[in-house]
DNA sequence: GTCTAAACATAGCATTGCTATGTATTGTGG
DNA sequence: CCACAATACATAGCAATGCTATGTTTAGAC
């Protein structure tokens, strides 16, 4: 072990394909590394490969992912909170929608998949919750629950990024949980409006989900 | 117009791309034609390029698509029949994973949406039947439901054919469909039944849905 | 029967990811 | 303080990719 290797230039290769990816431009591995200095061979030494570069640039994409959950606000409110985690994940797929695409592109695994489990965490810790207090039955299996929470999210999300949809059709998120949660055993017109509540802040804004005044594409 | 354009060519060769899509083989301008008897240059003068040949096979992805939906036979219970279309949809799209990614692949129009809306009116017509004898509100919108049950399905084959999910978790379907449909206005115990009667049949065999020996594609 | 436009085949282009080989650099043992 | 060695890095070249330019053959119109 003679010559350090440098861990910046790893966040900044993920990075700067994040950053194509984003604009739409082709990530190739002479584009990728075109204007950074660092020569062709950098990808094989810090990725083995382009393919190591993808897995990379895929489990940051989970990392982001996480950050955006863990940074919604709670409130006393579970079930308003579920639909506000759910708005989340898709103002967070629909900001990077390449970015989405290249988290979920099959072929892959992560190298860590406890940023994944991250993420589904938060919404195992807000069914739990409305557990507690009565809004869930106690017999709903939460992993079950927030599995397909997430089927509602991805579904959207692709179907919308992807092209099919229009972006209006995200607005059937809020229907689609209210009627799972409902399922669920929470009350209907208490369920809608905490549905209601933690959806509309950010529908459809392009950056960061909450608490911040909606910025311009 | 002098030498006539052999329509079986184009035919054989969006079959070919399925067939290699299905086998998991690199689907490549030479590969394609090995063995074909045709030059690389069909490719172009058939469909202008790979990008063209890609449309035409999702195109193709989507006329199967339609016609396995409307293989499904329907009964008097049109719940049911929403349930037995979605675990349809399931099936089609596990059945040729790769032929299903293609089909929701960004980036690329169909050249003829008309296949697209056919599998949809399989659903809008169930949902008026459904409407029509009191199992729905009248007041709930068709297209809609048609696109949230459709989001159902595709997070469900996406999140399962893509990676994330096992295949236990296509059962998943029919808890997020019944909740769906409840909403709608459908006596809960009732909609449990009818769903759980369309979806079990065929929760994820490979092969075609109902009714007939299996074909080979 | 000839002519012409279209289908088809061949060869070659730039670009892709990747690897083999050579060069430079830096931590370590004496 | 210096020689060594192992590693990072740069360069050049590989096969394979999609695509196009340039013939060559074929089939319908008059």
């Amino acid at each position: 072990m003679v010559r350090t290797r440098d861990p910046a230039v790893r966040t900044l290769l993920i990075e700067r394909a994040a950053q194509m990816l984003r604009a739409r431009e082709p990530v190739t591995l002479r584009s990728l590394v075109a204007g950074t200095g660092v020569s062709t061979m950098a990808v094989y030494t810090y990725f083995g490969g382009m393919d190591g570069l993808w897995q990379a640039t895929r489990q940051e994409g989970f990392v982001r992912l996480a950050a955006k959950l863990e940074a919604v606000p709670l409130s006393a409110d579970p079930v308003r909170d579920l639909a506000a985690l759910g708005a989340a994940y898709l103002s967070n797929a629909l900001a990077n929608p390449d970015l989405y695409r290249v988290m979920f592109d099959a072929g892959y695994e992560l190298e860590d998949p406890a940023a994944a489990d991250e993420s589904l965490n938060c919404l195992l810790r807000a069914i739990d919750r409305a557990k507690d207090i009565g809004r869930f039955r106690h017999d709903v299996d939460a992993l079950a629950l927030a599995t397909q929470s997430w089927t509602i999210g991805h579904g959207l999300v692709s179907l919308v990024a992807t092209g099919p949809l229009p972006r209006q059709a995200l607005g059937h998120g809020a229907p689609m949980l209210t009627a799972l949660y409902i399922s669920c055993g929470d009350d209907p017109a208490t369920c809608r409006r905490s549905v209601e509540l933690g959806w509309h802040p950010d529908p459809h804004p392009e950056t960061t989900p909450v608490s911040q005044p909606a910025a311009t594409t």
